[in-house]
DNA sequence: CCCATATATCTTGATGTCAAGAGACTTCAT
DNA sequence: ATGAAGTCTCTTGACATCAAGATATATGGG
């Protein structure tokens, strides 16, 4: 079956018959995809009145396992968000009573941010959702191809993960 | 190699062992790295004084063929944002020379947005730029595994677009 | 012990986006 | 013709984000 891509390139080997734009048939079509899913999972979230970077941070607390609490710092190294974002997102869900904010008993300077029950709760079911939601998304695919997909992103993706950058 | 989402995966089997997240596998991946890929675009464009939202519509004019022009409306389908905010990046763009407002000679509520010669030249520039950094990005793959990835990335990507949303 | 430097978090101001709606014009049924 | 409904673009107001800097605390060399 065509696809967005497919037509998009079409056109630039019409006005560009020059130019090998064979890289967009890979690169375009990550792009493209992970805004279809931004979207999707948007969706998926708003069933449990949840907003995606909730669900980031929510989860971030969730997988730092039992007391399930990390310092602001360590929350904005795994989402990659600015500390002024985070100050914001940590007083919207500790106005929701989905985290708290505790004096870090080690640093005065410091806090740390952990999930309450429901906050817990909210996660969890959250995390469900959005799993039956991605495994409709590949069920076209087969076990194996799954696979194959896992590994050949996962080529592209090593050489950003293991630099500082 | 190993990579985030390896990590991730193993933090969510940990905590929760109970889950199958074998689905993260592909499309966390995609999404991260949709992430790596917007930052890198934005350095490529950056050397030629561009942004992306800039190459995003220059390029939707070039693509449309001589004479470069489209109406806001067709633009804001393909570069998918809303009406103000492409009224917005007109302004913007005009105000740089890079494309003119024009009257619609067919329909008096109507304009055109046409791609000045500078504008061309800018969006070819960049188009070049960015098919060198992609052909870097991709420089660990066969041919023979970019065509598979393409491929089973057409297979996810085809359903989201060939249905109205 | 003291000061310079580093660290952790929060605050401020600017920006780009979206949602909703306004204004101008067109189209079509009557 | 005429009025209602549709279409196209722009305006407005609210909001999340970022970059830069402020505040408070910690750390280590002299």
């Amino acid at each position: 079956m065509e696809d967005e891509v497919d037509r998009l390139v079409a056109a630039w080997r019409r006005e560009r018959p020059d130019l090998d734009v064979e890289p967009l048939e890979v690169l375009s079509r990550v792009s493209r995809l992970a805004r279809h899913l931004d979207r999707a999972r948007r969706l998926a979230f708003a069933e449990h009145s949840l907003e995606p970077w909730e669900f980031d941070v929510l989860t971030s607390l969730r997988r730092a396992g039992a007391p399930y609490q990390l310092s602001p710092g360590q929350l904005l190294t795994q989402t990659l968000v600015t500390s002024g974002t985070m100050t914001n997102r940590i007083d919207r869900l500790a106005q929701k009573g989905l985290v708290e904010r505790l004096p870090d008993p080690t640093d005065r300077r410091g806090v740390l941010v952990r999930l309450t029950p429901e906050g817990q709760d909210r996660a969890d079911e959250a995390l469900a959702g959005l799993l039956a939601q991605e495994r409709a998304i590949l069920g076209e695919l087969t076990d194996r191809q799954r696979a194959e997909l896992a590994s050949l992103l996962r080529q592209l993706t090593a050489p950003f993960d293991n630099v500082p950058g």
